[in-house]
DNA sequence: TGAATTATGTGATGCAAATCACATAATTGA
DNA sequence: TCAATTATGTGATTTGCATCACATAATTCA
């Protein structure tokens, strides 16, 4: 855990490079740097949320408890701020984040936060971009959740790795068959046996975590239509 | 279509209440007040988006076309601005507004909105704050909608329209039965039978669009554990 | 006012995927 | 290094709900 100099830092957020001297010295009064290892959490749901995270370098995972089971609302790859819904919407943390990779992140106090948004009106108003292309995504991502089966989930999920996370048609899942499970919400038994048919169909290379996409048109329509 | 003082208005939003004199002016020189009959839509899916509208008064459904079918994905009250993600995340809008009553709104023009959130910082600050609601109460629905059954679905919904949007146990259904399967995401004769089922319990009693919560305890059970 | 359209209710049937049950592989940690 | 734990694969069974098929009620509008 170390304090150093924000104006310094290399990976600011394009928020960040909005402020002036005065303001990144306030960021950095207020800021730590935090590396986790996979499967650590950030923030807990249910806990108070005193923090805005901003993630520098790694890959976590969003989750929610429901009533039923635990659900990961998305992965989240840096760079990009996290929490601010659960900060700035309530004092209660109503998700948690847990590292899925080695995972560098700064802790900022929700009141220097807060004074940020309230000095610079760059500042908050590249918050308020990132809040919306979020909230367009999430819609998104529900919309494909309820309607599609679970192919078509488990197509749109494996493009949006190989295209977003990993730029490569080629990458190893970041996660077991269970949170591929909770992320596509279904059973653990199910991403098992539609991996394989998809294996079979020749449309993906599954070996273990390995995945290699061959045929991605046919993923896509998959994607769109399953 | 109207175009009165914004400074005179009694139904200001709360970060309108913090704007400034010129910044009214900037305001009401930039915004029309429309009103809409039930049906009618207020902006459409894939249209260009050139317009943050406050809602003043009335209740209207944000849909979007999934791949299969069209989802209602939430029910809006005023007062409350809508489209802020869709016209600050991206040029195309990503889903449609329709009224379900009566309704009166806004339509601000995006510039103008924009110049308001780099003139006042309170201004924006409120317009974060009101964002990051909608994104947590997204999740939940999304949950909800996931992990529950259909009679859970129903019973949230349910519980919704009388808890939040009329504020009481007996009210009439702004929505028919396609609607209400829309926004349940299941089909309109499942839903038909729920209702006579929960009807017929004596949860709930039905009366074509009438509905009264009799039961609302059990009500609250079925949409945790359904 | 009456025909056409749209909304709603209800039974019968089929299917996607959950669940159960178990085997085997991989990983962890004493 | 070997037992204990956890992750994964795969068959059999069950089930919630979509879909189909139709009847009836309520609206719309010419």
């Amino acid at each position: 855990m170390e304090n150093r100099s924000c104006s310094a830092c290399l990976i600011k957020s394009k928020a960040a490079e909005s402020l002036i001297d005065n303001e990144l010295e306030l960021l950095g009064q207020n800021c730590v740097e935090v590396a986790f290892e996979r499967g650590e959490t950030l923030f807990k749901q249910d806990a108070l949320s005193s923090n805005i995270i901003y993630l520098q370098k790694g890959l976590v995972k969003i989750i929610m408890q429901g009533p039923q089971r635990k659900q990961i609302l998305r992965l989240k790859k840096a760079p990009c701020y996290l929490g601010v819904p659960t900060t700035m919407g309530d004092k209660i943390n109503h998700y948690s984040a847990v590292a899925l990779e080695p995972t560098t992140v700064c802790f900022i106090d929700l009141g220097a936060f807060k004074s940020l948004l309230r000095l610079n009106t760059e500042f908050s108003y590249e918050i308020i971009v990132e809040l919306c292309k979020n909230e367009l995504e999430q819609f998104h991502r529900c919309v494909t959740l309820v309607q599609n089966q679970i192919f078509g989930r488990l197509a749109v999920n494996l493009l949006y790795m190989a295209n977003t996370i990993y730029h490569s048609g080629e990458f190893d899942l970041p996660l077991s068959r269970n949170e591929l499970a909770d992320l596509i919400c279904t059973s653990r038994e199910t991403v098992s046996r539609m991996l394989s048919e998809l294996d079979q169909d020749g449309i993906i290379e599954v070996n273990g975590k390995h995945i290699r996409l061959i045929d991605t048109k046919k993923l896509e329509e998959i994607s769109k239509n399953g």
